[in-house]
DNA sequence: AGCACGCCGACT
DNA sequence: GTCGGCGTGCTC
């Protein structure tokens, strides 16, 4: 017999292994094998299938390897992990061997003996919030299937998540997961449920030390722990029972993973898990993403207002929006800097968002300034964390990498920074404007700082014990400061500027967050060169539901996501004829394309593009399914290589550069 | 992704 | 003269 077995590599094949006789009986899908693999002695794969020797085409390769050991007795997963995982390869183009991996990649070789299941302590019951009490039910009459939980203005996920747990997790045995959008949010909620859930319930983020990741993995994979709080790699944790997923700040962009593969979307990673598993769950978010909120008006999820549309909420704060053509060269504005002077020194709390979306993060001089840019086409460097080489800056255009620079170029310096230019500039000139007041910057960057830092300097600003906070969007998502009573958004510009469809919604959703946050005495302010942008216009109503709506019948009338799925396929080389040639390859390739089956849009070139020694160009194809998107994907991951040319091939791209 | 082979630069 | 840089090639 043979096993055909995954491994976790960017390859896009299964390999064939000898079965031992003494492992043929034990043999079967889902279990870890441990087998050679090119130079490697021991690599862990997965078995995907057992079959006769004779079922395999074994045509093209000199010798058959024997798989060594089999690690596991049981699947990890109980359902189905490597047809997830071929669904994930398709929809969103990593390696099937990639997808699988994600969910095996912190599983222990030897698994932990099964630990005594300690005694329960008496729990209490939370209390049942009386604005949730249909979602209560729903959970409780245990019907399989999503709900969208819209947030009203005032709700604390603290408050509410505990009776929704609660009603969710029936029987004795049953798990639930929670997936939060940033790991800082992660203490707070498990303290609210830990009362109800005592000692039971576990987290889960990248940056938990070893021993206690391997703990949080063992007490999802045991059944001991009954709640994860976990951020978004926890969608690919073992459990035992996983009855019940909720999932806080659903339309967040952070649970986009589009920086390493295997690439994915943790919201559908989740929907296809818990579908997989008939299992209910609920999106909770104040200003659901315009696909979840396409998907409850479509009646596949069943949708709840915490907040129910008409319910009084009395006059919001007051919103300005600020032209910053007229105040060149200034981080703040000069109406944003008396507000801010004037709030400060009346005793109010300041949120100042600056910086750039996601976690991309580009890397400055600590004393100039200075950014290292793609010497080939110019754009500021991001930084990237790899395994193997530690630190490499990459060029998002051209696709070069570079390793980060000892010193600066500019003045030799040898401290780089690598949070984004606004939230560093934007803390200085706070600084520069109020001498006297405590400032304290929340990057959210995730690559390096301490947590601890990071926590105490979130903490200290919800305590009132600092006056104004330098973040990033994802501070808007803290809701506890005391004194709250101006936020700035230093430049929306980058949101609003690109070519990103998405581009309304995730500006209306961050101006949206501050005005809930506040009261009617607090101010907003957004500085923007894009005054003129019509959701501006829109902001003055602060109804999200039928901003939502409206946004929701522009994608239907543009034929963008939810409505169509996009696969977008660019191309980059010196060498301009292989460009094209390797384009004329791709456009055949997509002949299969009818009429109704989807659109192609492109060539994209950038400006300039004919003075240029570099050429870069995209083609988006917007497909009517998700099975003739996957189609296309897969015909452009099939292409040729080409020497010379690059190809970035990306599903459902966020912002099209 | 690993891991090894292979061919050019600064050191004991 | 060697150690070691990372280019590139392969994995049943």
């Amino acid at each position: 017999m043979l096993a055909e077995l995954s491994f976790p590599i960017p390859l896009r094949r299964t390999f064939y292994y000898l079965l031992p006789e003494e492992l043929e009986l034990m043999a079967a899908p889902g279990l870890r094998a441990l087998a050679p693999l090119g130079k490697r002695k021991d690599a862990v794969g997965v078995i995907l299938r057992v079959l006769p020797e004779k079922d395999a085409d074994l045509s093209g390769f000199k010798e058959l390897k024997a798989v060594t050991a089999l690690l596991d007795e049981t699947p990890l997963f109980p359902e189905d992990a490597p047809a997830l995982a071929r669904r994930m390869s398709s929809r969103w183009g990593s390696p099937e061997g990639l997808c699988l991996g994600a969910f095996y990649a912190h599983a222990p070789k030897e698994l932990p003996p099964p630990a005594a299941q300690e005694p329960l302590p008496a729990a209490a019951a939370p209390a049942r919030p009386p604005e949730i009490a249909g979602l209560l039910e729903t959970l409780e009459s245990g019907a399989p299937g999503g709900c969208l939980l819209r947030l009203g203005p005032l709700e604390r996920r603290e408050a509410i998540y505990p009776a929704i747990l609660a009603a969710a997790l029936r029987s004795e045995d049953a798990q639930a997961l929670v997936l939060v959008p940033d790991l800082n949010f992660i203490p707070a909620l498990a303290s609210a449920l830990e009362p109800f859930f005592p000692g039971r319930v576990g987290a889960w983020h990248a940056r938990l030390t070893p021993k206690r990741r391997a703990e949080a993995w063992a007490g999802a994979h045991s059944g001991r722990l009954k709640v994860l709080i976990a951020t978004r790699t926890g969608v690919f944790l073992p459990f035992k029972n996983l009855r019940f997923a909720l999932m806080d700040g659903e339309h967040e962009e952070v649970y986009r993973q589009a920086e390493t593969e295997p690439f994915y979307h943790t919201r559908e990673a989740l929907l296809m898990r818990m579908g997989a598993l008939n299992a209910p769950f609920v999106l909770a978010s104040p200003c659901p993403s315009i696909e979840t909120w396409g998907a409850a008006a479509a009646g596949s999820l069943k949708r709840f207002d915490a907040a129910p549309p008409g319910t009084p909420r009395g006059p919001g704060p007051d919103m300005r929006v600020l032209d910053m053509e007229k105040y060149p060269g200034e981080v703040l504005a000069r109406p944003l800097a008396d507000a801010l002077r004037a709030a400060v020194a009346a005793g109010s709390q300041a949120l100042l968002i600056a910086g750039r979306k996601g976690y991309a993060s580009r890397l400055f001089c600590a004393n100039c300034g200075w950014m290292p840019r793609c010497p080939d086409c110019g754009p500021g460097l991001t930084l990237l964390k790899t395994a193997d080489a530690g630190q490499v800056l990459l060029c998002r255009r051209c696709g070069k990498k570079s390793p980060k620079p000892e010193t600066c170029q500019k003045c030799g310096g040898k401290v780089f920074r690598d949070y984004g230019a606004g939230s560093q500039k934007a803390q200085e000139a706070a600084s520069r404007l109020l001498p006297a007041a405590k400032i304290v910057r929340f990057d959210g960057d995730v690559l390096r700082g301490s947590l601890k830092t990071m926590r105490a300097s979130l903490d200290g600003f919800s305590k009132g014990e600092s006056d104004v906070l330098v973040g990033t969007r994802i501070a808007l998502r803290e809701l506890g400061a005391p004194r709250l009573g101006l936020i700035a958004f230093l430049d929306a510009d980058g949101e609003l500027s690109s070519a990103d469809f998405r581009a309304s919604e995730k500006a209306y959703q961050a101006f949206y967050g501050a005005w809930r946050l506040l009261g009617p005495e607090g101010r907003v302010f957004i500085q923007t060169r894009e005054s003129g942008h019509y959701v501006f216009s829109r902001l003055a109503e602060m109804d999200y539901p039928s901003f939502a709506d409206g946004e929701l019948a522009a994608r239907k009338d543009f034929f963008y996501p939810p409505f169509s799925h996009i696969v977008k396929v660019r191309f980059a080389s010196y060498d301009r004829p292989a460009l094209d040639a390797a384009a004329a390859v791709f456009l055949k390739s997509l002949a299969f394309l009818g009429g109704d089956d989807g659109e192609i849009l492109g060539p994209v070139t950038q400006p300039g593009e004919e003075r240029r020694k570099f050429h870069s160009e995209y083609y988006l194809v917007k497909a009517a399914s998700e099975k003739t998107a996957a189609r296309c994907l897969a015909a452009a991951h099939a292409l040729p290589p080409r020497a010379g040319v690059t190809y970035f091939i990306e599903a459902d791209p966020y912002g099209f550069h």
